[in-house]
RNA sequence: GGUCGCGUAGCUCAGUUGGAUAGAGCACCUGCCUUCUAAGCAGGCGGUCGAAGGUUCGAAUCCUUCCGCGAUCACCA
């Protein structure tokens, strides 16, 4: 099955040859969907071709029209407004369509593994706090662009860097190890990395008070802050991992499962996974290896502190610091190694994708500039997925002020609110408790991801905790419940159904339904090209709703003929499976009833 | 200050490479459950697309200037 635009171009085209014995290309022919106020399918902009005709937009488009409806056993008529010619195919053309489309089990998707190896980079948290919505956003974001790109007929690998060194985790390693009095996740009942995160916050809040006391008998406040024993301690303490101490090594060590037993159980409620996890405590020493040897060659310049810098002044950037003057890493140390090492890993790759927030655009332009300048022929596959951040109605989320939206937290929330909303629609009050549990789970899941990922990824949303997210109209739930819809109208009907006659008209609602179908695998395509699940997420909910009129203004199993009958319940299979698949491209499941 | 991004209905968001009367949802108002699930459908209200110029047959979309918001420019991550 060919692309419907281009055949309508090509046979445009010729008209335009036949008509106004006049040249034009077809993808010179500009085609759109036709409006919905209008009969039709495709519509031609004829605005462009009155110069080569020279008759007006009107005319243009009769002659235009009577051509191709005389030319073409597809379509059946045209209508021409004003400078649009709106072309109607026939219903036999779109019954036969979803005879074919029904035979395929992947409608809309490539075949496997023919467009090479991707990596996709997302969630990468730090072990010090727990995951906040922020990163939900960037996980359901990054997972999704994996599934999507896998649909186009990418390979993908699903990885995460996770920064596990440096001075935050020996923050809270320390205040553990000093007010901790010997409790764990385990004796406290708390996730792991909560509990880490709540020592986070222990050494913070001392370390503030010791800094205001030495602040009151007469230092400064950026001598105290720097001075303060637990900062010092803390230093202190990470030089000593630095150098292997056994004691830290294994506090550290210990510290960081809790966190993982975390981080684990916050994805499996997400439902996202990945195939490889990257340290950045291994990383980092491959970079500044890497840095030594490009001082070498000439790359980067060791400056008389010691101090490692690249010069990116010609292309547009600045100077940036590769090593301190005594020698450890920074982030963009660790970063170049960790690429640089994915490559030594997976040579065939064919695109690096790092899902990182829009904070950090400036340093992956520096990276890939970096990489280059390293004479790495891959530095121009790397693209950073850059998203917007998720906003409070005060701004925007910060840690340290405790203005953020804890990640468990809110998937607690949404999947208690479906629970309550379900059980007040009551309408399945015979249904297991365990399949019921499952179903609030993929509802309250549900909602939640739609309405991060509805948004264009590159935008910044917001979110207000007092306006809970919806469960009705533009929401996951609502495509979910169009889906349980269908399924139960197949149930009903009994049967799969797979052919139709074609001794019927169509009406609007079915073909509208017909033309949506068809666009599924363009979107994917669409998708695919600009890692946004969002053109996806916004196509479904499209599709869910003209489904939604469809079924309010036909019956389908009391259709006017056992024909119509088989037909209306195959498109609303077709339906039911570009839903289920769509939705799983942005991960979210779809239940069979709700 | 330099660089980058954003500004569309009261609120949250769509709006393909410039095309028809700028679309959804929420909120508010009307109708519709004896017929396949009303988490729904049908309809109403609501817009000088931040402002002003320019290009074009045609601009929310492209160009310029200005206004407003945000990010970034660290020997932080």
């Amino acid at each position: 099955m060919g692309k419907i635009e281009t055949q309508i171009q090509e046979l445009a085209s010729k008209g335009v040859k036949e008509i106004f014995n006049a040249d034009l290309k077809p993808e010179e022919i500009q085609i759109q969907n036709t409006r919905k106020e209008f009969e039709g399918e495709f519509t031609i902009v004829t605005f462009p071709l009155t110069k080569l005709s020279a008759k007006s937009p009107e005319e243009t488009g009769n002659a235009l029209g009577q051509y191709m409806v005389g030319n073409s056993e597809d379509l059946e008529s045209f209508s021409v407004v004003k400078g649009f010619l709106n072309l109607k195919f026939r219903s036999v053309y779109w019954v036969d369509r979803l005879n074919k489309m029904l035979t395929k089990n992947r409608f809309g998707f490539r075949d496997k593994k023919t467009k090479g190896l991707v990596m996709v980079e997302y969630s990468s948290p730090n072990t010090n706090k727990p995951l906040h919505l922020g990163h939900l956003r960037n996980i359901f974001l990054g997972y999704s662009v994996s599934k999507i790109l896998e649909a186009y007929g990418h390979t993908v690998k699903r990885v995460q860097i996770i920064n596990d060194r440096g001075i935050h985790i020996c923050k809270s390693m320390l205040a553990w190890q000093k007010f901790g009095e010997g409790e764990t996740p385990r004796s406290t009942s708390l996730k792991g990395d909560h509990f880490v995160g709540k020592y986070y916050i222990v050494f913070n809040n001392k370390y503030k008070e010791q800094v205001a006391k030495m602040v009151e008998k007469g230092m400064s406040q950026e001598d105290a802050e720097d001075q303060a024993p637990l900062m010092r301690e803390a230093r202190e303490m990470l030089k000593k991992w630095e150098a292997k101490d056994p004691q830290v090594y294994k506090l550290w060590e210990t510290m960081n499962e809790w966190v993982y037993d975390g981080f684990n159980r916050t994805y499996e409620r997400m439902g996202v996974r990945f195939d490889k996890l990257y340290y950045e405590s291994n990383t980092w020493t491959v970079g500044k290896k890497i840095a030594l040897e490009a001082v070498d060659s000439g790359v980067f310049n060791k400056q008389d502190d010691g101090s490692v810098w690249v010069d990116l002044t010609n292309d547009g950037l600045d100077k940036k610091l590769i090593l301190r003057k005594d020698g450890t890493a920074v982030y963009m140390t660790q970063d170049i190694g960790t690429a640089i090492l994915r490559y030594h890993d997976f040579p065939e790759l064919t695109k690096l994708v790092y899902t990182v927030g829009n904070e950090q655009e400036y340093h992956f332009q520096v990276l890939f500039k970096i990489l280059e300048k390293l004479g790495h022929k891959w530095a121009k596959d790397c693209y950073h997925l850059s998203y917007g951040m998720v906003e409070l109605p005060e701004g925007k989320m910060k840690s340290r002020e405790g203005t953020v939206v804890d990640a468990d937290e809110i998937m607690e929330t949404m999947v208690h609110s479906a629970e309550t909303i379900t059980t007040e629609l009551g309408k399945l009050e015979d249904m297991q408790r365990a399949e019921k549990r499952k179903l609030f789970e993929d509802i309250g899941m549900a909602a939640l991801k739609y309405f991060l990922l509805r948004v264009d990824p590159k935008k910044n949303m917001l979110f207000d905790p007092k306006e809970s997210i919806d469960f009705n109209g533009h929401t996951g739930p609502f495509i979910q419940y169009s889906y349980a819809r269908i399924q139960s109208v197949l149930r009903s009907y009994g049967s799969i159904p797979m052919y139709f006659e074609k001794d019927f008209e169509i009406n609007e609602h079915e073909r509208a339904l017909q033309h949506k179908i068809y666009q599924y695998p363009y979107i994917i395509e669409s998708a695919a090209l600009e890692y946004n699940p969002a053109l996806l997420a916004n196509y479904i909910y499209d599709l869910a709703k003209d489904f939604a009129a469809f079924y309010q203004n036909h019956s389908i199993l009391q259709a006017e003929t056992e024909n119509i009958k088989e037909y209306r319940a195959g498109l609303a299979a077709a339906v039911g499976r570009v839903i289920e698949s769509g939705m799983e491209l942005i991960g979210i499941c779809v239940p069979n009833r709700m």
